[in-house]
DNA sequence: ATTGCTAGGTTTTTT
DNA sequence: ACCTAGCAAT
């Protein structure tokens, strides 16, 4: 069906033999732009990993000449460890990394072209904001309606872009009062970032990037010295990316990318689909591969995402195919609200394991971290170990972030976020007055927060708190002194010491502190290891793996369930997948469903469902709730996601309750509806594609019935007789509460149960006598 | 300067 | 429901 019009190179080769026809041909075409167009579960990784070893082994490339690419750490990780385990330990000079990671490698070499010095920190998003905040403050835009974080996206979107401050073309864009303020904060921002030998995320993409723009002997340098570049989600690249790509490139052109249009779900952060889409325009020579032979999923979930992800216009087509059994159909499970869709998922997990499925091998997938509280509180009662992947983060912990503000200051005098952060960890009677004292002696003198501290004290203008801050000052530098050739964790070990932030927290009578304690703990073990076992041990590398690392990156130790959002299960496969909330506004997101868009946003929504789906391996559980609360508000109605109604019904059985498109019309059919079966639902019916979930195709009925105490609509007025399943039959005393979430006081007709209270849910209405 | 309270916003996704 | 920033009280 699929097979080559090109003959197999060397099907002989070890390397080709486990490879089909095209992915060898991505193998084993190694000069010049080739973009692999990979579908979803199409071995992707493979060709990567066994393209490396191929250069290395059959084209005797040294490993040192061979730039590879990806996004999360996962993936990088997992491929350093797949080319090793081909080519041996000989790999481990390859470049190998995250965008990222290469960008802080290429600056630390590139630093004083960059105007950095060597110990430059890496601000996060927290660090940025705070930098932005300071910088508003000198322009007097606090009172503006702006918020940082406005202004903090402009920013990225600039540097996304390779736009400085004071690029013309970024100049004539600017038109609104919004972009004039923006313009002037990024100005101030940079001069800030520049005082305090500091770079943010974007930065280390545009940064490395305008240097070999505007030095073609460096750019010819680091082109020859990289011979083959390949990339990984190419379709997740931002115009900055891109560019930085051409020119490692510019000596040779072999740029491999992989990628797969379909599951590009990264533009909110600049990656732009066109890269890939107009990648062949971009270098005329290039050879396309398609990988269309999906080695993952059963039948029934490739066609089931395909027919989702085919609504999208804007995609390249391809047609995935397998040669494996259809398998189990799809599961779609109805539930009545998010507590009930979350028990529904543990007890799902629960079935799966005892049929034989190791937990480790199963994932939860959600469209919002906020929808993870509800999972875990079920997984707990269900007594399902998990994971959380993503979500708070161990190293944005506010004691771990005290101690690592501490540590970059030792590394990076002029730190001033760290400074304004650790000035305060612990509280140590400096405040806010001192504080803007120093910062304004900064902004005067274009200094960093800390050379700022020091030049007051010197001039003896730094106000009442003086002697406090001379103490700090005076700390920070004796620690500093004292740390050459430590390990990274005696360092923190004496940090967490001399600063007082230990102390502090065991003196603390929240109950929280002794969890802080022990993260502090965590810390050092996490140092320790560091100095270990990482590449670089020094306490400089323990910093830059933190800013670029995220903890919850490895996953997969011991038989836990993992649990995250969509985004992050881009990469990822398990046998057994369940995907929750498949509800309007959650997935499509509302704020994805705004006007003007061209539709672009929702193709993005309906690509991550696409991604999701993917991801598993044999079953595949989508669930939705027909109630859902925000905000911790109350309970409201929610509708199916219209991308359900673009799965065929053949492919997919309703379980659990009464389907929803049926309940409004049913009146309280709501009492009965924890029957299982399959009562009719929307998948019996011939559904249009394009969603006849939306709300105008609705019947009239908007509101789920709603019952409250001495409601006379109830279906539990005092009186009602109720069948229990195990209390048998009893009579309604009181009812409070709504919907199948009602308590229930009722009298059972057994005298040994008696009188109990119990949720609506677990009764069924008795036909009236 | 620090603590403790209230009001208001928050939830899209992440290197 | 939860967190934060901003305010009043100490």
């Amino acid at each position: 069906m699929q097979s080559s019009l090109f003959p197999d190179p060397a099907p002989e080769h070890p390397l080709l033999a486990p490879l089909n026809p095209e992915q060898r041909r991505a193998v084993t075409t190694t000069r010049g732009a080739l973009l692999v167009l990979a579908g979803a579960g199409s071995g992707k990784t493979r060709v990567i990993t066994h393209r490396i070893a191929w250069l290395i082994e059959h084209e005797h490339v040294s490993p040192w000449q061979i730039l590879a690419m990806t996004f999360t750490n996962k993936a990088a990780g997992e491929m350093r460890e797949r080319v090793i385990q081909t080519v041996g330990d000989g790999a481990k000079d390859v470049w190998l990394g995250t965008f990222h990671k290469i960008g802080v490698r290429m600056l630390q070499q590139l630093a004083p072209q960059a105007g950095l010095r060597a110990g430059f920190s890496i601000y996060d998003t927290d660090d940025q904001v705070r930098t932005i905040n300071r910088v508003m403050k000198a322009l007097n835009l606090s009172d503006s309606t702006y918020k940082p974080k406005q202004f903090a996206q402009f920013i990225d979107r600039c540097k996304n872009r390779l736009q400085l401050p004071q690029d013309p073309k970024l100049l004539d864009e600017v038109e609104s009062d919004f972009d004039k303020k923006a313009l002037a904060v990024y100005g101030a921002y940079e001069a800030e970032m520049r005082t305090a030998d500091a770079v943010d995320f974007g930065d280390l993409i545009m940064r490395p990037t305008i240097v070999l723009a505007n030095n073609p002997g460096l750019r010819q340098n680091w082109s020859n010295r990289f011979r083959y570049v390949l990339v990984d989600e190419f379709q997740d690249t931002n115009a900055a990316q891109f560019e930085l790509l051409k020119l490692l490139t510019s000596e040779h052109g072999n740029l491999c990318v992989v990628g797969d249009d379909d599951q590009s779900i990264y533009s909110w952060r600049g990656a732009e689909v066109g890269n890939i889409l107009g990648f062949p325009q971009m270098f005329p020579n290039t050879t396309t591969i398609k990988l269309e032979r999906n080695y993952r999923s059963t039948g029934h979930i490739l066609a089931a995402s395909t027919a989702v992800v085919s609504h999208n216009r804007n995609r390249h087509g391809k047609v995935l195919w397998t040669e494996s059994g259809d398998g189990e159909l799809l599961t779609l499970h109805v539930a009545h609200t998010e507590r009930d869709e979350a028990d529904w998922a543990a007890r799902t997990l629960e079935q799966m394991r005892t049929a034989g499925t190791s937990l480790s091998h199963m994932a939860v997938f959600y469209r919002t971290n906020a929808q993870s509280r509800v999972l875990e509180e079920s997984m707990r009662r269900f007594r399902l170990p998990y994971v959380l992947i993503g979500g708070q983060r161990f190293y944005e912990r506010a004691e771990v972030k005290d101690a690592l503000s501490w540590l970059r200051l030792l590394v990076n005098p002029q730190d001033s976020a760290g400074w304004e952060r650790a000035i305060h960890a612990p509280r140590r009677g400096i405040g806010d007055a001192t504080v803007e004292l120093v910062a304004q002696r900064a902004r005067a003198r274009g200094i960093s927060l800390p050379e700022a501290a020091d030049d007051l004290l010197v001039l003896n203008q730094a106000g009442r708190s003086a002697e406090k801050l001379r103490t700090f000052q005076n700390l920070l530098r004796s620690l500093r002194d004292g740390i050459e050739g430590l390990r990274a964790d005696t360092v923190g070990a004496q940090v967490l010491k001399a600063s007082g932030i230990r102390a502090a927290l065991q003196v603390d009578k929240d109950p929280d502190a002794q969890d802080r304690l022990e993260n502090l703990d965590a810390l050092l073990a996490a140092m320790a290891e560091h100095a270990d076992t990482a590449e670089d041990p020094s306490l400089r590398g323990f910093l830059e793996q933190v800013a670029l690392v995220s903890d919850t990156d490895r996953l997969g130790d011991g038989a836990k369930v993992s649990m995250m959002t969509m985004h992050s299960a881009k990469g990822l496969e398990f046998d057994v997948v369940v995907v929750v909330g498949l509800e309007e506004g959650i997935l499509p997101h509302a704020n994805s469903l705004a006007e003007g868009r061209e539709g672009r946003d929702l193709e993005e929504e309906r690509r991550l469902l696409y991604v999701a789906m993917t991801r598993a391996r044999k079953r595949l559980f989508l669930a939705h709730a027909r109630t859902r609360r925000r905000f911790g508000g109350p309970e409201m109605q929610a509708d199916p996601s219209r991308f359900l109604a673009q799965i065929p019904e053949e492919r997919i059985r309703v379980e659990g309750g009464r389907a929803a498109s049926h309940s409004w019309t049913q009146g309280s059919s709501w009492s009965s509806s924890t029957t299982t079966g399959r009562s009719g639902g929307w998948a019996q019916k011939p559904q249009p594609t394009g969603g006849s979930f939306t709300p105008r195709q609705r019947p009239v009925v908007e509101q789920e019935p709603v019952f409250q105490r001495g409601d006379p609509d109830s279906p539990f007025q005092p009186g009602t007789r109720v069948q229990h399943g195990s209390f048998g039959g009893g009579t309604v005393l009181d009812a409070d509460g709504y919907g199948s979430d009602a308590r229930l006081t009722v009298r059972f007709d057994s005298v040994a149960v008696g009188v109990k209270k119990l949720i609506a849910r677990f009764v069924r209405v008795q036909a009236s006598p």
